[in-house]
RNA sequence: GGCCCCGUAGCUCAGCAGGAUAGAGCAACGGAUUCCUAAUCCGUAGGUCACAGGUUCGAAUCCUGUCGGGGUCACCA
C-alpha cells in the first residue's frame, strides 16, 4: 500500500513528463506549511533553472494537468512556484482504514530483499558493560528489527572481543592468583575441569588489575603478550580457560541484554575466526597481497584518491611477534561469513572512533577479493559523553555500568507506578512487568532518539524521566487507546467507517501517512531516530486528538465508530513502530 | 601536523539530496480535569543557525577560509 505522498509523487511525475520535463522533479512531500496545504512539490522551481523558464508558468501548467486528479481536492501555485496540494477527506479516510487493516500498519515491504549480517562489535569478555555499550546494542538491535520488518533476512552476531591481549592479561592475572590450577601446567593437554575456576566477579576484578599492571610494568606486559601468543597458538590449558571466560561472561552479558530486549542469532567472537586465520594468511602471502615490513606482514590499503599528505596506515596482518590483532580476525570473519552465510551486506554497529579501522579492513577485504567493499558498512555511532564533552566517566573516573542504569530505570518506573496508585489493584508480578516495560521504553528511546552519528551527553535524568519526549510517553498514548478500546468493547461498541472531520483528526491521518517514509529513511540511512521522530509525532498527534474529542464516550454512533477506527489505526501503527524500536507495550500503566 | 565529526533557543537536541514564517523536549510563565488515565493537552516568551566570504531568484543546508570543541593517525582491541 503506497502512501499518499508517493501516490502524489507519481501523479506529479507524470504531469512533469507530460510537459516535457523529468519525472523525478515531481517529488511530493508533506507540506512545511500545514496552514496552506497538506503536501507540496517544489519541482517547478528546480525545473525552471534548467529549462530557463518562469517557474510559476511551469507550475501553472502542472496545475492544469493535475487538477482533475481524484485524490486532489485543491491544487494551487504559491510564492515563487510552490505547488500546494490539498487532498480529499475520502482519500485520508481510506488511508487510515488501510493503516488499520494492514499487517504492516501502512508500510511497504522491500521489493528487493537481502541477507544482512549485523556485527555488534561486541563487548569484551570479562569487562562488564557500561553505558557506552548501550548504543551498539540498541541501535544494532533496532536495525535488525527494522530490516526484518521490511522483509530482509538478518543474522545478528554479538562478535565478542575474546582473542586479543586482554585474554593474555586475564590468563596472567589469574595465574598469579591461583598458580596451582591445572590450566597453567606446561604440556598439560587436559582434560580440564568442567567447572569454571572464576566467576564474573573474579573476571571483573582481575581484568582492570592486570590491564593496569600491563600498562605500567613492561615485564608484565611481555608476559601477557606471551600468554596471548600461546593462547592463539593453541595451548590447551589456555584454550580451556578461554572457554570458561567466555561462558561466564556471556551468561552475565545476557542478563543486561535481556533487560534491553536485545538478542543475537550468533554469539560468536574474534576467537571463532581463528581457524580461518592461518589459511587466510598463507593465501594472502602466496598471492602477494600481503608483504613483509619491519618484521610484520601487512597489506597496503592507501589509495591515490585519498586526501591528505600522509598515507593511510597499512593493515597489520601479522605483527612482528607473530601474533594477530583484530584487523586480522575481522578480515577472517568476513572470509568466514562470505563462505558460510553468503550475505549481501555486512553492517558493523561500532563506535565511530573505529572508522579508520573499518576502512582498512574493508579495503583489505576488497583487495583480497573476499567480499566487496561496497557490501561492507561501518554503522558508526557517536560516543556517550560526560559534561566535559569526553566519553562518559563518573566523578571518580569510573564508568556507569549498564546493569546499574537498568536497575535505576526500573526503580524509577516502579516508584512512578506506586505514585499513580496503580499498584493498589495490581499484583506484584504485574507491577514488576509494567515497570520493566516502562524502564525498557525509557532506556531504549532515550538512546535511539539521538542521531546515530553524533555524540550525546549522558544525562541520567533523561534516562529515568517519563515525561515529554520519552519512551513512556509513547507507551502512555498506546495504553490510553487500549483503555478506551476496552471500554468501547465492554459497551458493545465497535469501530466503523472512518470519516476525517476535525482538524486534529486530519493531522492525525496525515501523520500516519508518513510512516512509510520514516521507515524508508531509517533503513536507507541506518538511522533509527527517523522512526523515533515519527512515532513520537504520532503519539503527539493522537494526544491532541484525544484531548479534543470524546471517543468511546461519544454519543453520536457514527462519529464514535469512526473515531474508534481511527484509534485502532493509530494503535496498530504505534505498536508496530514500538516493536521495531524493541519497546514492549503494557496494557495499563 | 594529516584526516574525520561537531558548533542552531537558557539547557539537551532535530532540521542540512537548497525553498515559504528555523522546530521539539526540558527549564520559565499563563491556562485546561462535573468528561475515555493530567506520565496529558492548549497557549506565551525565548534564535545574528560560531564568524567571514562565495555560488544561487533563494543558504541553517552547498563551496572556501577563520575561530572554537571532540575524535583518530601500523604491530592494544
Amino acid at each position: 500500500m503506497a502512501d499518499i505522498a508517493s501516490e502524489l509523487s507519481t501523479a506529479c511525475g507524470q504531469a512533469f513528463e507530460a510537459i516535457g520535463l523529468e519525472a523525478k522533479l515531481g517529488m511530493v512531500r508533506r507540506s512545511d506549511r500545514p496552514d496552506l496545504a497538506d503536501f507540496q512539490c517544489n519541482g517547478a522551481m528546480a525545473a525552471a533553472k534548467a529549462a530557463r523558464r518562469n517557474p510559476r508558468e511551469i507550475a501553472g501548467e502542472l496545475v492544469e494537468k493535475l487538477s482533475g486528479h481524484p485524490a486532489i481536492a485543491d491544487i494551487t501555485v504559491a510564492g515563487p512556484g510552490f505547488l500546494n496540494i490539498k487532498v480529499t477527506e475520502e482519500l485520508l479516510a481510506g488511508r487510515v482504514q488501510g493503516v488499520r487493516e494492514s499487517e504492516f500498519a501502512g508500510a511497504d515491504q522491500s521489493a528487493d530483499t537481502k541477507t544482512i549480517v549485523i556485527d555488534f562489535g561486541g563487548p569484551n569478555v570479562a569487562k562488564p558493560m557500561h553505558v557506552g555499550h548501550l548504543r551498539s546494542a540498541v541501535i544494532g538491535d533496532t536495525l535488525k528489527r527494522l530490516c526484518r520488518f521490511l522483509g530482509h533476512t538478518v543474522i545478528g552476531d554479538a562478535h565478542l572481543g575474546d582473542w586479543g591481549l586482554q585474554m593474555g592479561q586475564l590468563i596472567v592475572g589469574l595465574s598469579e592468583e591461583q598458580p596451582d590450577l591445572p590450566y597453567f601446567d606446561v604440556g598439560n593437554e587436559g582434560p580440564f575441569p568442567a567447572e569454571s575456576p572464576v566467576t564474573i566477579e573474579d573476571l571483573a576484578r582481575l581484568y582492570p588489575l592486570a590491564s593496569g599492571k600491563s600498562k605500567s610494568d613492561e615485564a608484565y606486559r611481555e608476559l601477557c603478550q606471551k600468554a596471548t601468543a600461546e593462547l592463539q597458538a593453541g595451548r590447551a590449558g589456555y584454550r580451556a580457560l578461554l572457554k570458561h571466560f567466555i561462558d561466564v561472561s556471556v551468561k552475565a552479558l545476557k542478563v543486561d541484554y535481556d533487560r534491553l530486549n536485545v538478542s543475537f542469532d550468533l554469539w560468536k567472537g574474534e576467537s571463532d575466526a581463528d581457524p580461518f586465520v592461518a589459511p587466510m594468511v598463507t593465501d594472502l602471502k602466496d598471492r602477494g597481497i600481503a608483504e613483509e615490513s619491519d618484521g610484520a606482514w601487512i597489506i597496503r590499503v592507501a589509495r591515490d584518491t585519498d586526501k591528505g599528505k600522509t598515507e593511510m596506515p597499512p593493515f597489520i596482518l601479522v605483527n612482528s611477534r607473530g601474533g594477530v590483532g583484530y584487523h586480522t580476525t575481522d578480515l577472517a570473519t568476513i572470509f568466514d561469513r562470505a563462505q558460510n552465510i553468503k550475505p549481501d551486506t555486512m553492517l558493523y554497529v561500532v563506535d565511530q572512533r573505529q572508522a579508520l579501522h573499518f576502512q582498512q579492513v574493508f579495503r583489505a577485504s576488497e583487495k583480497a577479493g573476499y567480499f566487496p567493499e561496497a557490501g561492507l558498512e561501518h554503522i558508526g555511532f557517536g560516543t556517550v559523553n560526560g559534561d566535559d564533552g569526553k566519553p562518559f566517566k563518573t566523578r571518580d573516573g569510573g564508568t556507569v555500568r549498564l546493569s546499574d542504569l537498568n536497575r535505576m530505570a526500573l526503580e524509577e518506573a516502579e516508584k512512578r507506578i506506586s505514585e499513580a496508585n496503580l499498584s493498589d489493584d495490581l499484583s506484584e508480578e504485574e507491577v514488576r512487568d509494567i515497570g520493566l516495560k516502562i524502564a525498557l521504553a525509557a532506556t531504549r528511546f532515550s538512546d535511539l532518539q539521538n542521531t546515530r552519528t553524533t555524540d550525546y551527553k549522558f544525562d541520567l535524568e533523561r534516562f529515568t524521566s517519563f515525561e515529554g519526549k520519552t519512551g513512556p510517553y509513547l507507551l502512555y498514548a498506546a495504553v490510553r487507546i487500549k483503555a478506551l478500546l476496552r471500554r468501547a468493547k465492554g459497551e458493545g461498541n465497535a469501530a466503523g467507517a472512518i470519516r476525517i472531520v476535525s482538524d486534529t483528526e486530519r493531522k492525525l491521518a496525515m501523520q500516519m501517512d508518513g510512516f512509510n517514509t520514516a521507515l524508508e529513511q531509517a533503513f536507507e540511512k541506518r538511522m533509527p531516530h527517523f522512526l523515533c521522530e515519527h512515532i513520537y509525532n504520532l503519539a503527539q498527534a493522537f494526544s491532541a486528538f484525544y484531548a479534543a474529542h470524546p471517543i468511546a464516550a461519544e454519543k453520536d454512533a457514527e462519529l464514535r465508530a469512526s473515531r474508534l477506527g481511527l484509534c485502532e489505526a493509530v494503535l496498530n501503527q504505534l505498536e508496530t513502530g514500538l516493536d521495531i524500536l524493541g519497546i514492549k507495550t503494557p496494557e495499563r500503566m
